[in-house]
RNA sequence: GCCCGAGUGGCGGAAUUGGCAGACGCAGUGGACUCAAAAUCCACCGAUGGCGACAUCGUGCGAGUUCGAGUCUCGCCUCGGGCACCA
């Protein structure tokens, strides 16, 4: 144990992560040091990570993703901020649910012993989670305030029941929201959805879908490609809206519909170029126009064939197309032309108006669909070396050729680029064609003038189905009464209490549950029956940040005044899988509750950290069914918590996925049990609580001093960027640094206060990472009495970091070739001719043509 | 099809603003200590050639800008991600 060459006066204890960590997470639950100060002189700082769903244990994913979080937080205390840092559980759900009905048992008993195994587990991690702002979704003095929200947002008119067709997932047994279908299936079970026609409940979160998207803009501090899948997903589009004129063969205008039919197009410009027109296979007014008519079969045999497409073929692509002809036609308001009216199940008909006008030249898929049923593809847009090639085949000048091109049909293999000049377009030929064109802006304008078009957004974004046929979840407050309809509960019979003695094993649902749904009506006081769907949990997930502000208010969700204090969260950590789902819906909470009063800020999370993926040895996602998992316990019982968070962080930056290696936890655990003993050596020879005069300091010390300087100040810089695994280098540095100087330093000549220096700092810059490790070498070797959790972090000073001369390196045209030793302070021309000098080799015979100095780094000589 | 990322030793990764490529660690090699092993400590550790001083090459590929490029520009290749019959 003993190092001989030293000769330490103490005996130095073993490092025993286990004894230590037991010791620690007593005395500090004892102390409650993790409490929230709310010292308003302070600035503060919210430091969050995405709750998890209780599903079993913690694995090795919740274990990064709150070693960077806890990290974070005790960093910045240690900084002086007033810390946010809570943490609860996202606990309705359908897991619950299922292992419920297969246990036979109750869903909420089955998430309350998770929810305790992952605190249990939390606790020995050594997070600093302050639990007096535990939240658990599924309590009712949680979800009451999600029922409230609810209300509050039926009053701004943001909530909305609509039939409509939705996507049904026959294993949930629960409609789903667009967001929850991936690659065309479940997001939960990947079991394709079926398509219903039901009557569901809606937040209108397209309300917001330009501010959604205009306010990415505000939020430097996300990882750009979130701000960019969010805004695929919101989908912009700005065109215009066409009015096209129905009539029959005979050019008999048609009643229905209001005799007209809208369109939505970007490319409005190539309106001369419709030779037919589509409709989705839903578009609402289609059987009207094609019932007791010989093509009502050949319609209805596109929409009933259009109804088996399922959405992992439609996620695919690349479909066969079908069509029918509805015996109708329409009139194109530009140029008068009449053309056939077509249904097309590539059509979808809840985007734009679900009818499309059909260009074939410069649209693929209008082309593939043209080429299939026999109808024109009229050429009206010619790219600069189609007009090249007629120019040089007739003769003709440019204009000639544009002003002059007549083709009513021509048979291509695919459609052509939809950029270049426009003919056979009328009074627009020769203009340019394409997005935002020349052309696109000349039609608009003239079709707004006589009234049949007009500018016009599409979103791809849609509103937000909420509800869920499911029982673990949070009842939608509503009450339907045959005489007063749809009645909200009212606020002070909030909340609607989920029973909790439901028969799951033999499949009672809440539909079924008569002592839930029976009830009377609010308004009239008649019997009514209460709704019995409950809320999608991403409701619950899309507000729980401004409850940690303000966890115990028994009046509002929480107080303007809190959410004031703590709001925005500073920093949020979490999966890439929420790039869409839960970070859109809480950006979208976080306006409507500003908009309602309740909050100030525009955007929820300032700053946003998307851990990368914790992989098996070869790189595989971890998973039960592959039997890869690694359990964060096979770490924290052979080696601990301290050596856990430490592999964690130093493995690879956080934003990085990385492959779990077992050689990475024995290098980290090497490390601490390193650290441990140069602590404890340096303790051994240290003045402690002395001040360091650098002055006094001989060589040796003098580099140790710079080194400390120089890493700790690497080592801040780091965590500012949160480039956890380089300041873990620093600090490794720093130990190297010390080492050094222990070993070449006999014991009676070291400088005594540089070693406490040290020593304390070490421990410091390590408290964040370790904690359990810091504090006891805090108390133990550095005899503090107090915790090391509220101690400062610690300073350094640049210029102490500094050597009286610098090593340059000397390069001849951009080569390095020799270096020298020069005074930090040399001025530029002595640099440059010890340069000269030292290069005296590669120069001969040349000619030096320019000097450049890059002051302390290096000398470029460009010579001839 | 459209839109983003990423590509550096045997491995994880570093190089923050255009300035010495490979910090720190893992693995490996040699040595010290030991009866021996483990642990620990010290040294070496991109490739090729050379006893060596050193030279040449080297950040996916090919050009370019620059005194100087992993970093900037253009054109490719490969991998990963998002959106998508969205008009």
């Amino acid at each position: 144990m003993c190092n001989c060459s030293t000769h330490e006066p103490r005996e130095i204890p073993a490092y025993n992560a286990q004894a230590i960590e037991a010791k620690w997470m007593d005395a500090w639950d004892a102390e409650g040091i993790y409490k929230t100060d709310t010292d308003p002189a302070k600035p503060k700082k919210y430091i969050l990570e995405m709750f998890p769903y209780p599903s079993g244990d913690l694995h090795m994913g919740h274990a990064r993703n709150y070693t960077i979080g806890d990290a974070m937080a005790r960093q910045a205390r240690m900084r002086g901020y007033d810390v946010l840092h809570p943490i609860g559980f996202d606990a309705f759900g359908l897991p619950a649910e299922n292992a419920a009905i297969k246990h036979n048992t109750q869903a909420k008993a089955w998430t309350y012993k998770n929810m305790d195994q992952a605190l249990a587990t939390m606790r020995r991690m050594g997070f600093s989670y302050d639990l007096d702002r535990l939240v658990r979704t599924c309590s009712p003095d949680y979800y009451r305030w999600g029922q409230w929200i609810f209300e509050k947002l039926m009053e701004r008119g943001l909530v909305y029941r609509k039939k409509n067709p939705v996507n049904w997932c026959p294993n949930c047994k629960t409609v789903l929201a667009n967001e929850q279908v991936t690659d065309g299936v479940c997001w939960r079970c990947g079991e394709a959805p079926e398509k219903r026609d039901l009557e569901q409940w809606y937040f209108k979160i397209t309300d917001y879908a330009q501010e959604l998207l205009d306010d990415l803009e505000k939020l430097p501090g996300w990882p750009e490609r979130v701000k960019q899948m969010q805004a695929n997903w919101i989908g912009r589009s700005e065109g215009a809206e066409v009015d096209f004129t129905l009539c029959d063969a005979d050019d008999n205008p048609i009643a229905g519909d209001k005799g007209k039919i809208t369109v939505f197009t970007t490319r409005a410009d190539t309106l001369f170029g419709c030779t037919f027109f589509l409709l989705a296979p839903e578009y609402e007014g289609l059987h009207d126009l094609v019932a007791g008519t010989e093509y009502e079969a050949g319609v209805m045999e596109v929409v009933e064939g259009a109804k088996h497409v399922t959405a992992v073929e439609r996620a695919q692509g690349e479909l066969e197309k079908h069509g029918a002809f509805t015996g109708r036609y329409v009139v194109n308001p530009i140029n008068g032309e009449k053309v056939p009216v077509w249904v097309a199940d590539y059509i979808v008909s809840d985007y734009g108006t679900g009818a499309v006008m059909a260009v074939p030249c410069g649209d693929q898929r209008d082309f593939e669909f043209a080429t299939k049923y026999g109808l024109p593809v009229k050429p009206i847009i010619l790219m600069d070396d189609e007009i090249q090639a007629l120019v040089d085949e007739t003769g003709k000048t440019r204009e000639e050729v544009v002003s002059s091109y007549r083709a009513d049909t021509v048979a291509w293999e695919s459609a052509h680029a939809a950029e270049g000049t426009l003919v056979q377009s009328g009074r627009f030929t020769g203009m340019t064609g394409g997005k935002h064109s020349e052309g696109e802006a000349a039609v608009v304008a003239e079709l707004e003038e006589r009234g049949v078009g007009r500018r016009k957004v599409e979103f791809r974004l849609r509103d937000w189905l909420i509800s869920r046929q499911r029982y673990w979840g949070n009842p939608i407050p509503v009450v339907y009464c045959d005489h007063c309809g749809i009645v909200p509960v009212p606020e002070d019979q909030l909340p609607v209490v989920l029973p909790d003695n439901l028969d799951l094993g033999a499949g009672e649902t809440l539909a079924e549950c008569k002592e839930f749904y029976e009830t009377t009506c609010p308004v009239c006081g008649r019997p009514a029956r209460r709704e019995t769907d409950t809320m999608d949990t991403f409701t619950c997930s899309s507000w729980y940040y401004l409850r940690y502000c303000d966890p115990h208010n028994t009046e509002l969700p929480f107080s303007k005044e809190a959410a004031d204090r703590w709001m925005p969260v500073d920093n949020y950590i979490g999966g890439i899988e929420h790039a869409i789902l839960h970070l859109l819906y809480s950006r979208f909470f976080t306006k409507a509750l500003r908009d309602m009063g309740l909050l100030s800020v525009d955007e929820p999370f300032t700053n946003l950290l998307c851990q990368g993926m914790v992989k098996d040895e070869n790189g595989e996602t971890m998973s039960k069914s592959k039997g890869n998992v690694v359990p964060p316990s096979s770490v924290i019982e052979p080696y601990g918590a301290d050596t856990m968070r430490l592999t964690i962080l130093f493995i690879a930056p956080p934003e990085k996925d990385f492959d779990w290696d077992p050689k990475a936890v024995e290098g980290a655990n090497r490390f601490l049990k390193r650290a441990w003993r140069m602590v404890w050596q340096l303790a051994g020879t240290a003045d402690l609580g002395a001040v360091v005069d650098s002055s006094a300091l001989d060589e040796a010390a003098l580099e140790l001093n710079r080194e400390m300087h120089r890493t700790l100040a690497k080592c801040t810089e780091d965590f500012d960027r949160q480039q956890f695994n380089t300041a873990i280098s620093a600090i490794m540095e720093l130990v190297n640094a010390a080492s050094a100087y222990l070993n070449n330093v006999p014991a009676a000549q070291r400088n005594r206060a540089l070693c406490a220096k040290v020593a304390e700092n070490i421990v410091l810059a390590l408290t964040p990472i370790c904690p359990f490790w810091a504090e006891e070498l805090w108390h133990e070797a550095l005899g503090h009495t107090e915790s090391v959790y509220g101690a400062p972090w610690p300073t350094f000073d640049l210029a102490q970091a500094k050597r009286d001369t610098v090593e340059v390196a000397v390069q001849v045209l951009g080569k390095v070739r020799t270096r020298i030793e020069v005074a930090a302070d040399a001025p530029k021309d002595e640099v440059e001719q010890a340069a000269l000098a030292a290069a005296e080799r590669w120069i001969a015979g040349k000619n030096v043509v320019k000097v450049i100095y890059v002051p302390g780094k290096l000398v470029n000589i460009v010579a001839k």
